[in-house]
DNA sequence: CGTGGTTTTGATCATAATCAACGTCTGTGG
DNA sequence: CCACAGACGTTGATTATGATCAAAACCACG
């Protein structure tokens, strides 16, 4: 577990509009510098913050790709996001200050620690900063909806389906490739999140790939027909 | 859609403990009074806000029971969850100044409207509003991750089970019976909630009762073995 | 006192889970 | 750099769970 005190400004920061300051003014954007603690960086497996653990700090990812999981009592666990460069992970703790899922990273990682008292204080003052921090909390509420749609009343093709189109549209809004990707997740960790087995996420792919709608080997993935799998979704397009 | 002005005091609510100002100082209990814009009642089967609605407001249910619900492009629904006297929706609404899905009483209800913008002004202003806010958006998201961990993971069984109790738990912390209940939703409704169908929901119900889990007759049910009901949960309790 | 929405129950079917075997890749240590 | 172990992925056969189709009973409400 790796920190570092260098000075990190989100001014300068390629990733500031996707993370936090988006639709600051340039003085505002100055003030939200020293929000950002320090960086930490994560390696592959490791855990930026674990069930149980107390709540301090908001994280938001400047490189990598992190899952976050719940675990029941006996035993299963629920990935219940991946998260990517620019997006804000710990939300959870805020409620009983400590955290309610594990944050794993699934490649080496760096995030920007915030620590939660900070962005209060500073978010009184920064009206800006305030509406950013609210539109970041109910974007995870309205992206949960969307899971929740998926997990309660789609078939293993549509949520799969939906599954890959997101993951393209965000690495898309990043700067990769629309249609090529690398799946940073095992078949089990997608399955997890989508409610299904690995079995089912293995056979789905070579299918969509039968179906020409994609080419996979692996982790490598491309989407060959973009509009063939959202048909997928919206079936018939009624 | 009737409204009234009548002032309402949070100061003197009996959700207080409930629902916006818990933990506030007396002196910051009064200033939030006037958050509540004022009181609206929402006749069985009317929306409160549905899709696409500008927002503008957040809202407390101080009577009455409501779902909220998001539908995908080809019609098909997803009951997102059922919220009781004391909780706050709309939460949806704030990334993008509109909702994003509809909220329906399920029986005539009244919630207290308060506008969002003069919640953020008084929060910039009084801290504890400012936590309790933060507080109540990440519980909503740790409970959306207790739905996905029901629907990605669990069995028929399970997930009512879980329904049940937790149906019961939150009207406990009400004041009504620990054990005694009436479904304000359809077998429907809970199935859609649950990701099963409304069979397999009336299905499941029968079996409980064969078990002597539950007694039900229509909307009416009284839990008889809550130890038993916990124990699907966490089956054999490894 | 109908009428329509809701609920129950039965029979059958479809989807995805499970069990199993094998193939392939990755990363580690010699 | 190679060999090997273990994780990861694919595919097939079978099964279990819940969906679907269908019919009847029940209730609430106008």
């Amino acid at each position: 577990m790796k920190t570092e005190n260098i000075k990190v400004a989100c001014s300068s920061c390629n990733l500031r509009e996707l993370c936090m300051p988006v639709g600051l003014e340039p003085t505002e954007l100055q003030r939200i510098d020293d929000i950002v603690a320090k960086r930490r960086k994560v390696r592959r497996r490791e855990m930026l913050f674990r069930n149980g653990d107390r709540f301090t700090s908001l994280y938001a990812i400047r490189t990598g790709v992190f899952k976050t999981r719940v675990a029941s009592q006996d035993g299963r666990d629920q990935v219940t996001g991946f998260q990517m460069a620019g997006e804000i992970i710990g939300l959870d703790g805020i409620v009983n200050d400590q955290h309610t899922c594990d944050a794993v990273a699934l490649e080496d990682s760096e995030v920007c620690v915030m620590p939660f008292d900070r962005i209060e204080e500073l978010s009184r003052e920064v009206t800006a900063l305030q509406r950013h921090v609210h539109q970041i909390m109910s974007r995870e509420i309205v992206r949960e909806h969307g899971v929740m749609m998926l997990l309660g009343s789609m078939r293993a093709e549509e949520r799969l389906a939906a599954f890959l189109l997101n993951l393209a549209q965000r690495l898309h809004a990043r700067g990769f490739s629309r249609s090529e990707l690398v799946l940073r997740m095992t078949r089990e960790e997608i399955g997890s999140y989508l409610g299904l087995k690995l079995e089912t996420v293995s056979r789905t792919l070579s299918k969509f790939m039968d179906d020409g709608l994609i080419e996979v080997q692996q982790r490598n993935l491309r989407i060959v027909d973009s509009e063939g799998l959202r048909r997928l979704i919206t079936p018939a397009a009624c």
